[in-house]
DNA sequence: TTGTATGCGTTATCAG
DNA sequence: CTGATAACGCATACAA
C-alpha cells in the first residue's frame, strides 16, 4: 500500500547530490555545506519525503524504537491507567507502543506476543494471562510483568502488595465489629486473587475467626456473575448471612454494588482497586486504593533499564495498598 | 537490541537449503517436499527463529499490516472503548494498532502523526486536536477522522449528532418546567462544543427563551474547573440563578457532580456522554448516551474499506444519540 | 565536503 | 520441486 513513496534516492537525483549526502541532511550529521543541505531540503519537501524508519531499523544492531504492551483489556480503567503511563514513559525516550489485548485468553495472548517479537519490539511489557510462559524464556527479547508475576522464566516484574491489601481490608470490617465477612473475587488460579484470599483468611484467622467456606466465592469473572453471587449471599438465612462483604477487585465491586442497591445499608463492603467515582455513590465506597499509574511508570524504567544495558538479576518491584474509607466500609453490623 | 537474532540465512544452512525454501516453507507456500519442510521446520525450532516483519514489510508495495491510531488520551473511557473497538476490528484483518495520545496538543498530534507515517503504518485513525490538518492532505496514506470532521483536507469521517443530543437534553429539561438552563462546555473552537453548545441553543430557541450569556459557560477543559464554575452558578443570586444544567461531555459532566454533593437536589442535571455508575450515583444522572465502542468500529472499517481500494469520494458517517433519564434530569424547578 | 560500495532480512524473479 | 540473484530503503565504512 506504500506505493511510489519517494525514496532518498529520489530526493538524491532531484537534489542532484548522491545517496550519502541527503542521509547526512535527514539525520542532521554534520559536514554538508549550507547550500547543498538547503537544495536537499528543498527537494524533500517538493517531494513529500518522509525517511521509511522500517527499514531504517533494519541495520545491524539498530532499535525499532518500539515497546510491545500486552494487557488484558484496554477499555479496564486499571489497564487504561497502565497504557497511558507505558506510553508516556515510552514517548519521553522517543518510543512508540503497540498495544493489545487479549481478554485473559493464554492463545490469543501468545499470538500477540508473537506477532510483536515478529516486529521486533525491543521490549515487552506483559501482564500474564498463560499460567505459564516457558515458551518465551528463551527469547533475548527482554519482558517486564505486570500485576502478575513471571512463571516458567526468569523476568522483572511490577506487581501489587494483593496479601496486605486485602488484610487491609478484612481488618478494617473486623475493627468495625464484623464476623461473618463474605469474599467474592475471581478464580484462584489468579495469583492475584489467590493472593487476595490468603490476605482475607491472614486477617480472620488472626482474629481468631475460621472462615465460612460458603462465604468465599472465587468461582467468578465477570460482574454480573458476581451481581447474581452478592445476591445469593444476601438471601442466606439470617444465622449464616454475612454482615459484610470484601470484593477482589473492580468489577465485582461493581457487580456488588448493583447487587446490593436496594437493600442499602445491609451489608457493609469493601473493594479492592479504587475507581472513579466511587465517593459519589448513593453510598461512597471504602476500597483499597493503590497506584496503577505507577505501576505503568515503574514496568516501564524497569523495560528501559534493561535496554540500557541492566544486567543485574530480574528484581521485583511491589507496589503498596492503603485503605481510603468513604462509608461503605464503615457501616456496622445489624 | 537484537542483536544476534537467526536469519533465515541461518535456519537455511542448518537445514541444508536455501533460503528460498525457508522462506516458502515460513509461508505455507506449495511447491516444497514433505521431507525438506521437515527439515526446515526442525531447524527453525532449534534456532528459535522469528521471522522479520520489519525486513518483510519493506520489500516493493508491501504493507507492515499496521494502523496508526491517535486520541486525545487512553485514559478517558471514550477514547479507551474506542482504542479497543479499533484494535479488534484490526485483529480481525491481522493489524496491529500503535496507539498515541496527544492531550489535545496540536503540536504533539503532529509529531505523533509523522512518526506513525515514518513507521509506514497503512493508515491512519485520528481525533484531531489541531485546527486544521492542510499538512496531512498531500499524504498518500489513508486517514479516517474520528469524533470531530476534517478541516484543511478530505476524508472519512464518523462524528456524532452533537447538536442534536444536546437538543434532546435540554428539551427534556424544558419538559420538566425549567427555563433557566445552564451550559458547561468545552471551548467553542473545538467542533463538537460548538455543535452542542449550538444544540442547546437552537432548543431554547424553539421554546422562545433567550440563552442567559452569564449561564452559558463554554472556557473550560478539566473537571476541576467545571466543578468551580459549576459552584459559581450555584452561587449566583436567586433571580439568575439556574434550576437546571446542561454539562458537554462527560468530564464536566463529573465535575459538576462534584460540586453539586451537599447541594443535592437544587439543580436538574442532563450530561452529555454516558459512564459507568452513572445509574448508581446517590442522584442517578440522566445523560446523552452514544455507542462509542461502535464510533471506532465504524472508524476502523472505514479504514479497511479504503485499504480495499474503496475509491468512493470521503463519507461522513453520523451516528445517533440517545436520552436515558435516570433521576438528575427529572428534579423539577424549585 | 561529498561519494561509492556493501549489508540488513526478507521476498520475487527466473532459471535449473 | 529447488536455488542463485536481485531488489526493498536506508546507514555504515571507507574512499576521494
Amino acid at each position: 500500500m506504500t506505493a511510489g513513496r519517494p525514496t532518498i534516492r529520489h530526493v538524491a537525483e532531484r537534489a542532484g547530490v548522491s545517496l550519502k549526502t541527503v542521509s547526512r541532511v535527514i539525520n542532521d550529521e554534520p559536514n554538508v555545506a549550507e547550500p547543498t543541505a538547503a537544495r536537499v531540503n528543498a527537494a524533500i519537501a517538493e517531494l513529500g519525503f518522509r525517511r521509511n524508519d522500517l527499514a531504517r531499523s533494519l541495520r545491524h544492531g539498530r532499535s525499532s524504537a518500539t515497546l510491545g504492551l500486552v494487557i488484558e483489556d484496554v477499555a479496564n480503567p486499571f489497564y487504561s491507567a497502565i497504557t497511558q503511563a507505558v506510553e508516556n514513559v515510552a514517548r519521553e525516550r522517543g518510543f512508540m507502543v503497540i498495544a493489545g489485548s487479549c481478554s485473559e485468553d493464554p492463545e490469543l495472548e501468545r499470538d500477540l506476543v508473537q506477532a510483536l517479537l515478529r516486529r521486533r519490539v525491543d521490549a515487552l511489557v506483559l501482564v500474564p494471562a498463560a499460567a505459564s510462559h516457558d515458551w518465551l524464556a528463551a527469547e533475548q527479547t527482554p519482558v517486564v510483568f505486570l500485576d502478575r508475576p513471571p512463571v516458567g522464566m526468569e523476568a522483572d516484574a511490577v506487581v501489587l502488595d494483593n496479601a496486605g491489601g486485602a488484610r487491609l481490608a478484612v481488618e478494617h470490617l473486623l475493627a468495625h465489629g464484623h464476623e461473618r465477612i463474605a469474599c467474592v473475587a475471581d478464580p484462584e488460579e489468579l495469583v492475584t486473587a489467590s493472593e487476595r484470599v490468603a490476605g482475607y483468611r491472614a486477617a480472620l484467622s488472626a482474629a481468631g475467626i475460621e472462615p465460612d467456606p460458603r462465604l468465599v466465592r472465587t468461582d467468578v469473572r465477570d460482574p454480573e456473575h458476581s451481581q447474581a453471587i452478592v445476591a445469593e449471599l444476601l438471601a442466606l438465612p439470617e444465622t449464616i448471612r454475612p454482615t459484610a462483604l470484601f470484593t477482589g477487585n473492580n468489577r465485582h465491586t461493581v457487580g456488588a454494588l448493583r447487587a446490593l442497591r436496594g437493600h442499602a445499608r445491609e451489608l457493609a463492603l469493601v473493594g479492592f482497586d479504587d475507581f472513579e467515582l466511587a465517593d459519589l455513590l448513593a453510598t461512597p465506597t471504602t476500597v483499597v486504593r493503590h497506584d496503577s499509574h505507577r505501576m505503568g511508570v515503574e514496568a516501564a524504567q524497569l523495560v528501559f533499564a534493561r535496554l540500557d544495558g541492566d544486567e543485574d538479576p530480574p528484581r521485583r518491584v511491589v507496589l503498596p495498598t492503603e485503605l481510603v474509607p468513604r462509608g461503605s466500609g464503615e457501616v456496622p453490623p445489624p
